[in-house]
DNA sequence: ATGACACGATTGTCGTGA
């Protein structure tokens, strides 16, 4: 049986429920993972998105910012949210498929604008949230099972994730600390950068496109923050692997596209 | 070189994203 797992910061869910659908039916996705939905769970469009084939509808939002969703077709056996950093600010949903894969599904803080967390509240807890996902993935608890993370995190880790490395590493997103954090991260869960795995380490990868300066999608100024990570006992699995570029050149597009991965179980 | 645009909550403009 063939899994199609998918991942997309779509900046506003009621922004993007035709492009949510569009997506849908192209790629046909049975986990369908979200960020950045911006929307009290009160106002979700719930209804909306069950039209679009997804039986099970999971939403952790707050008014304005954050705010993740798991849409699933499949028959969910758990489902959880877990709190990071200490403020339940709508950044992590889970769940566990029939077969025991989990899929966690996260929304790291983007980290404000200066790199210094002595400076910048909002880049020390990006620091912290990272480094409580390490300590999270370091439990054997949780390194034995078959995990999916999935998500927005925030960090394109490798010299290639983006357009221009030397002109980048002084920006929140891509400083060696955090690249550092990321690739601690990974080692702590050995876990399979599946992007990687797939697309070798020299070439660019990118899956986000600033909407600041316009031609950023057409002249491919882009960055890989948005990421899937898979533990040891599924790396067999992985089957396939894709970045849905197109979506950023659709009419009114997330300034991130998706990302799929295919795991044969 | 951090401005440029998009979004939500608001009614004029601000906080946020990265």
């Amino acid at each position: 049986m063939t899994l199609r797992i998918a991942t997309w910061n779509v900046n506003s869910v009621r922004q993007r429920l035709g492009h949510l659908k569009d997506f849908t039916d192209s790629h046909q996705p049975d986990v369908l993972c979200l960020q950045e939905t911006k929307v009290q769970n009160s106002e979700f469009p719930e209804h909306d998105i069950k039209s679009m084939g997804y039986k099970t509808v999971l939403f952790h939002g707050q008014k304005s910012y954050n705010g993740v969703a798991i849409l699933c077709k499949k028959e969910i056996e758990i489902n959880n949210q877990l709190i990071w950093c200490k403020k339940d600010d709508c950044r992590h949903l889970s769940i566990t498929l029939k077969d025991g894969v989990q899929i966690h599904n996260f929304y790291v803080p983007s980290g404000g604008a200066i790199p210094d967390p002595e400076q910048n509240d909002k880049f020390a807890h990006k620091l912290q949230f990272i480094k409580e996902m390490t300590k999270w993935i370091s439990d054997p608890a949780q390194k034995n099972e078959k995990l999916v993370i999935v998500g927005d995190l925030n960090v394109a880790p490798l010299v290639n994730d983006v357009w221009n490395h030397k002109k980048i590493q002084k920006s929140v997103g891509h400083t060696p600390l955090e690249c550092d954090l990321m690739e601690k991260l990974r080692e702590a869960g050995n876990l399979t950068d599946v992007g990687r795995h797939f697309v070798s380490a020299d070439q660019p990868l990118y899956s986000w496109w600033g909407y600041r300066y316009k031609p950023s999608f057409v002249k491919n100024y882009g960055w890989r923050l948005d990421h899937i990570l898979t533990t040891e006992s599924l790396k067999s699995a992985l089957q396939h692997f894709e970045i849905v570029k197109d979506t950023r050149g659709w009419e009114k597009p997330s300034d991130h596209v998706p990302s799929i991965v295919d795991l044969n179980l």
